[in-house]
DNA sequence: GGCATGACGGAAATCCATTTCCGTTTCAGC
DNA sequence: GCTGAAACGGAAATGGATTTCCGTCATGCC
């Protein structure tokens, strides 16, 4: 039996109308109908980067046919073709953090700025969420992943992270850390043992000798590293350390501030970030402990609007909005 | 000069690796083949929503035949074809405005559980930067897109807005404002009236008179909502109002306090947002002065973070997590 | 038996830019 | 004049899923 071939009957959409008459966006094809070239030169003359030699006046036709013609790349098609989307993702542990939110501002107007738009991924400090959206990103094909929060130091976790960012090296998406964490990537971190070492000199050299720290999970590298700066400076000082950890939150400073206040002893407590640190002073206040009068306390991130709180909080200064604009500038 | 023809050479990867050996994803024709269908019947049985018929053997078969591949469907290539990325945007602001990341959190949180990833264009507040990511946004053709915060009231950014909002409507995508906007788009609008009604109320039963309002940018119409609110409990009280406008920030909120303070004779102050609230507070502590014992203040939105404030401010609180999340769910 | 209908599967078109692989000129160099 | 290389342009393959348009059977009904 003869297989029937049949002329379908199509309509060409020469004039950017298609066949209803509604507008349609240029494609390629229209520019190079235009230009009286192919869709190969037309790609080339389009491209900068390319480096297959097209002469003046053609790459001048062209320009001008897709100047006329409003034309833009279709995203999709690119995408599918160069195995990779322009755009780059954000994993943080909580966008409502203020510290997550001013590194998510600086590298989305970064990666705007590269014609990059940005996804964000907030876990919400969840290992199976984050390993979630890692796997959507990975499939997405994403240009670049900038995890903004430290990784964790649990097994399952890092066996299947590990899995993925092999995967994203290998269709050439880039990562960057913006937090220390134990894979070996590329990173761009604040020197956190350095400031916690000069925050806590700091309140040393006031004349506190009983400082306390607050502290976050131990499974968290920030707050780790944090721990060694105070570490090293109460040591050179020859005063005895103690920690206190808590969740790596608000209420996780006010749970552990109460711990101390009740305990006593202590003048001055060394917070591993501003935003345990305010959970910490409202603590105080709760309990009609005065700040700076009866505890001193010091901070980490310098997050904004701080300078509108009371009181003042003594703090290092992370350069989050830098940090963020400075992962996309790695990528 | 007759042309050539050559057979060219291919590797086929029947067995999920590339010439090189290394990992392949599989692609639907691998599933086709292990099910030993066509793709056309592999894509139709993977596809829940397709009403194409396909019977229960063969569904069985490719669907085991696609778990033990560990197929997953290219987005890209499912985005160059349906026309549609799987991701939805929001547009907003200022990220790092607890109110904007808070919403950014409910809906991150539920594009995920739907499979959607999303992307976060912070505009800073500029109409042209806001402009260009909404262009991106129209040629990437994202599913939805959501705009947090409140349009603007300027002739050019209201045509091109309106423009691209066609374009998105064209392709299938839709639209959904959390905020009131001129464009008659789907909202998901708290009450921002009534609110501000039920809040001036509240400090003109604690014996207020004199109870000014400081509010944000007259072309914001958010703010000019709650505007109304104000001078509708004012009116019916037979009260005085007096609206005092600055930049929707923490520093407008400040500033505008510094006017009141230094102009004295307010004896509470309804600030049309807690994010500008904070500002004021902190000029009135700049300036000495107690709050509630020398001027009340009473905010709107109910920011996170602000349990943990000082002095606690009285606010109205919009569900901005819920928000987003509606956002999402109107899509 | 003849015919309509519905279930089911497949070939091929489609989405659109990029890239590979060639063919044709042109030009410098000997 | 001949050769080799560089410049330039184009046809077709590519990426991978979706969708349109049919073809084949089996069943039901008159």
């Amino acid at each position: 039996m003869p297989k029937s071939k049949r002329v379908r009957a199509s309509v060409k959409s020469a004039n950017g109308r298609g066949p209803n008459g509604e507008r349609k966006l240029p494609i390629l094809s229209d520019v190079a109908r235009q230009a009286a070239v192919s869709m190969t030169t037309a790609s080339r003359a389009l491209d900068p980067d390319n480096d297959h030699p097209v002469s003046e006046r053609t790459r001048a036709r062209v320009l001008a046919a897709a100047t006329r013609l409003a034309y833009r790349p279709n995203p999709m098609a690119r995408a599918l073709r160069t195995r990779r989307v322009p755009t780059i993702a954000i994993v943080v542990h909580d966008v409502s953090d203020p510290y997550f939110a001013e590194i998510v501002r600086g590298a989305t107007a970064a990666a705007s700025a590269r014609g990059f738009l940005t996804v964000v991924c907030s876990s919400d400090r969840d290992p199976v969420t984050e390993l979630r959206y890692v796997e959507m990103l990975c499939l997405s094909r994403v240009s670049g992943v900038i995890f903004a929060g430290g990784g964790l130091e649990e097994a399952h976790y890092r066996q299947h992270m590990k899995g993925y960012a092999r995967s994203i090296a290998h269709y050439g998406g880039a990562i960057v850390a913006l937090a220390p964490r134990s894979e070996r990537w590329p990173a761009e971190v604040p020197d956190n043992r350095a400031g916690a070492r000069l925050v806590t000199e700091h309140m040393l050299s006031l004349g506190h000798v009983r400082i306390a720290m607050i502290s976050g999970p131990s499974s968290l590298r920030t707050s780790g590293e944090r721990e060694i700066g105070y570490l090293d400076a109460m040591r050179a000082a020859g005063a005895w350390p103690e920690i206190v950890r808590a969740d790596f939150t608000v209420s996780g400073g006010a749970e552990a501030m109460g711990h101390l206040a009740a305990a006593g002893a202590v003048t001055a407590v060394f917070i591993a970030s501003d935003t345990m640190a305010m959970g910490a002073l409202s603590e105080l206040r709760r309990r009609g402990l005065d700040c700076p009068a009866d505890i001193s306390v010091a901070g980490f991130d310098d997050i904004p609007g701080l300078e509108f709180m009371h009181p003042r909080l003594t703090t290092v200064h992370v350069p989050m909005a830098e940090l963020g604009a400075a992962g996309v500038a790695r990528l």
